[in-house]
DNA sequence: ATGCATGAGAC
DNA sequence: TCTCATGCATA
């Protein structure tokens, strides 16, 4: 049992925890497409799935992070070659073939203002406020990175951003390094990969979208021009080992989310006890799980019906 | 490629 | 406390 201890990481490998804290917006993260009706019910409670009405921040990029060295204030630069730090550098050869099999979203159109256009239910709480001004059936050429983007541009991209990844040797690691030493902001092979596959948010997808368009232009048009890699290492910061849950349990935190995605702080405990699982390990992973709900725009289609949740 | 985790910012 | 962006560590 358990298997949670807290190593004292020293990471060796390639890091770099430049994250800018960016996005001071409001919320907004769902995907377009699909327009999972859940909640609604409580008041302010939610705030998540009101993507349509509020999307046309800008897609800033400060590059200046917020705080660099993120923990422990030591920020040792520890400069770690990518080529030898990170071995994942093999994989991406078969990785053109056999591609990602799920190509989700093909919900073209949404642009601009309302990106969700949800297209069923809503039969109770129905945010009536589509600033609907666009002449439809027009949608002309996608402006590469100037105006948000659509579903269909995303897509489009991350495919295409693959392949000529791919096509010019990178790995997805050697990509996050490249973004940072450009642009400022280091990315994890983790990110890219997630772009790649649309798995981010489309908040996210179209803050990064430019981000990588540039690396893009500037990785094929300067044909070896190794920009030069610094990096900055975080210095060691303990972090909990990763908790492996047991598939009979994943199964039961499954069914608890199915009947009550946000479980009362009093639930938590009753189903970690229960679980025997630390409480916050519980908690974790219902904000996880809820994440990749949004992510999960492949099953994008109805909404299960939320049953009774408060304590 | 993905599961569990961290942290900042919004309520 | 939750969301959201992001990543270490792992399968």
């Amino acid at each position: 049992m358990l298997s949670h201890q807290w190593v004292t990481s020293l990471p060796h490998a390639a890091a770099a925890a430049a994250a800018a804290a960016v996005a001071a917006v409001e919320a907004g993260s769902g995907w377009p497409p699909c327009a999972p009706a859940q909640e609604a019910k409580r008041a302010s409670t939610r705030e998540d799935l009101h993507v349509g009405s509020t999307l046309h921040h800008r897609t800033h990029l400060g590059t200046h992070q917020t705080h660099a060295g993120a923990w422990g204030g030591g920020s040792g630069a520890h400069l770690v070659d990518p080529a030898l730090g990170y071995s994942q550098t093999g994989f991406t050869v078969n990785g053109m073939l056999s591609a990602h099999g799920h190509n989700l979203i093909h919900s073209g159109s949404v642009r601009g203002d309302s990106p969700e256009l949800d297209q069923h239910h809503h039969h109770h709480s129905q945010q009536a406020h589509h600033t609907h001004h666009q002449h439809h059936g027009v949608a002309l050429e996608p402006h590469s990175d100037e105006d948000t983007p659509t579903s269909d541009d995303l897509e489009h991209f991350a495919k295409q951003f693959k392949q000529r990844r791919i096509k010019l040797g990178f790995t997805q690691a050697d990509v996050g390094l490249a973004l940072g030493t450009l642009y400022g902001n280091v990315f994890s092979q983790t990110t890219i990969c997630r772009f790649e596959a649309l798995q981010l948010s489309f908040k996210n997808m179209c803050k990064l979208k430019p981000l990588l368009n540039k690396w893009l232009e500037e990785a094929d048009s300067t044909t070896g021009s190794p920009t030069s890699i610094d990096k900055i290492a975080t210095q060691g910061r303990k972090r909990k080992k990763r908790t492996s849950i047991e598939v009979s349990v994943k199964g039961a935190l499954e069914s608890h989310f199915l009947k009550c995605p946000k479980p009362s702080a009093q639930e938590i405990n009753a189903l970690a006890d229960s679980l025997q699982l630390e409480k916050e390990v519980v908690r974790v992973w219902f904000c996880n799980r809820r994440q990749k709900e949004k992510r999960m725009t492949l099953y994008c289609k109805f909404d299960y019906a939320v049953l009774s949740c408060e304590s």
